[in-house]
DNA sequence: CTTGATGGTGCAATCGATTGCGGGCTCGTC
DNA sequence: GACGAGCCCGCAATCGATTGCACCATCAAG
């Protein structure tokens, strides 16, 4: 209601107040050629003054839209309960500036796609006109269906599997390998791995990392110990505890998953008695706001969010057009800093 | 479309395979007692093999409501670029799980409140029912605006000002006198207070920070100094020439207005070659889940976002089914780190 | 047999917009 | 004065649901 009474105006009072039909209204509103200059502007100015809003769910019911992206993030890959790591959430803003600059309004789910129902109160109660989906997590079956039902959809992930969908996604690969370079550059041998393979991006990066490895000729450490689900909440626990095991330091190099993950690493390793970066130097991945203002600051890998936000949404509008979108892969860049 | 054929199916088409009226589906679809038996089971089961899934828009349009609150983070308070605090995504990543469970979807919007439309489009258009704001920032009068204009409202913020509109917020002048008197106790003496105390938030744990001292019989450090517009991607930086202006450490004690300001706070201690905590013990605000990752991990004051976000949500409800609801305080708790 | 409950369904209006088609009006032209 | 061409505008259907009211059938009671 736009008034304490609770009477919401609609084209039918200013139709009436104007002396013409709904028909003209609407037209006029529209900026329609068809319906003369004076008569729209009396009908604009009466609209004015009465601070109309027109009823988009009326609207967008008889245009069979609704004017509305869905974005969804993958909570499967998280803790279950929410999604704290801070690139999300700059991701997500990014993504609704950008549909609002467009005209489109951002509906927020965060669900696990191995729900059976995560996508049915979506788009098929027709809620959103496409889906936009952050962190595919493990499984992409569910999302393979939703595009089989040639829904628009974007993905924000691995772009390496040439999945059949429209997928945004950084380099991964690019920036496991040059995590991996600086630290050879650095003299660093003994390089290992951190984080939850299981994950495509991350698999990347794990395979970018393995690649630099090869070329230099070196091998990966500890990877069967290392590779577990290594999310950030539970890197420093699991990796302080691993370490307590262990005599000596079997790396001096350290290619973490996440910034979320590097840092937890690095509070594990200096609770254990070890510095960083001189016992072991270790890289993140994200660029996340705190990496700079972390103790030391954080040497990562950079994603591009705004570009990945302003070409997930570019993507998602074309489809919505009718038209093709096809998969974008963006670069990374090295962030030196102290670690 | 659910199908490739574009076509969706509506009510009409499952009352035509059964042979009864549109009436008669949506009655038997809700399940409404004065529909035979055999009659709904028949129509349920014919709904289930077309898949049908309701169009929620029509639905909502006659029943004159949205099934869906707006969420809208002030980005007037943050760089007005995004917001990366990750305080704010947990709060609506909690948000939206307590409206989904409640039926309801999240329309997501991050606008400056004094943008003059700010809000037209959310409610005025009827996309949502009710409006949650998070971070009312400095000038409150366009939530005023909002709130004389009836519709439903809650906002997380400051809830010392007995705003007439609904507020839900932390006890923050409790929680900036708990941070303060953890210092006390350890014995500093030269406490100061870091942070933009235009924001009203900060302003009251503003307020138990000088409670505690002028209890303690002591004085604030250092005002004029560092109680200017402190935001977290500044602190670092701004602290640091301040620090370097400065012969000695006028403070052995800092309560910080976030977490983020004390990890840059930290940051700028540290480069200028202060120890944290042996010549400055700092407090930070929120308990961020990489408060605990942090070197020093954070002594900080837990905000329950958790239960921040259930009671927005339900009081938000409660306004959107004619009832008042009132304001709340939540109490914090410190969390005693190494910092 | 008439009347009155009672239970189960359908008719049609409604929510607030959009739009194809048709029609009135004004002019210009022959 | 008649006629065709534009220019404006209204009628009514439509989008996909909900719901008050009327209606019919069945059956028991009087």
């Amino acid at each position: 209601m736009t008034s304490k009474t609770g009477a919401s105006v609609s084209m039918a009072d200013i139709a009436r107040l104007a002396g013409v039909s709904e028909s003209t209204v609407s037209r006029a509103l529209n900026n329609n050629p068809a319906i003369n200059v004076d008569t729209r502007e009396r009908i604009h100015q009466i609209a004015h003054k009465l601070n109309y809003r027109m009823n988009m769910g009326a609207r967008n019911l008889r245009l069979r839209r609704t004017h509305t992206v869905a974005v969804v993030i993958n909570t499967e890959i998280q803790t279950g309960q929410s999604f704290t790591d801070p690139f999300m959430m700059d991701m997500v803003s990014m993504i609704a500036d950008e549909l609002n600059r467009s005209g489109y309004s951002l509906l927020f789910a965060s669900t696990s796609l191995n729900r059976k129902d995560w996508h049915t109160h979506l788009i098929a109660s027709r809620r959103a006109d496409g889906i936009i989906i952050i962190g595919a997590g493990k499984y992409d079956l569910p999302i393979k269906n939703l595009y089989a039902s040639g829904d628009p959809l974007v993905v924000w992930g691995s772009t390496r599997d040439k999945a059949p969908y429209c997928v945004v996604g950084s380099d991964n690969v690019q920036g496991g390998r040059l995590a991996t370079e600086y630290l050879l550059k650095q003299g660093r041998t003994r390089i290992a791995f951190l984080g939850d393979t299981r994950h495509p991006e991350v698999r990347d990066r794990h395979q970018g990392y393995t690649d630099a490895l090869t070329e230099a000729g070196l091998a990966p450490v500890n990877e069967k110990l290392l590779l577990k689900s290594f999310r950030y909440d539970s890197a420093q626990e699991r990796l302080e505890t691993t370490l307590r095991q262990i005599e000596s330091l079997p790396f001096d190099g350290l290619v973490a998953a996440s910034d979320m993950v590097a840092m937890g690493s690095i509070k594990a390793l200096q609770n254990c008695g070890y510095r960083v970066p001189d016992d072991v130097s270790v890289v993140g991945y994200d660029d996340i706001p705190m990496a700079n203002v972390f103790t030391p600051a954080l040497t990562t890998v950079r994603q591009d969010i705004e570009r990945g936000a302003k070409l997930l949404v570019k993507k998602i509008l074309t489809q919505i057009k009718e038209q093709k979108a096809n998969s974008t892969t963006l670069p990374v860049r090295l962030v030196r800093r102290e670690s």
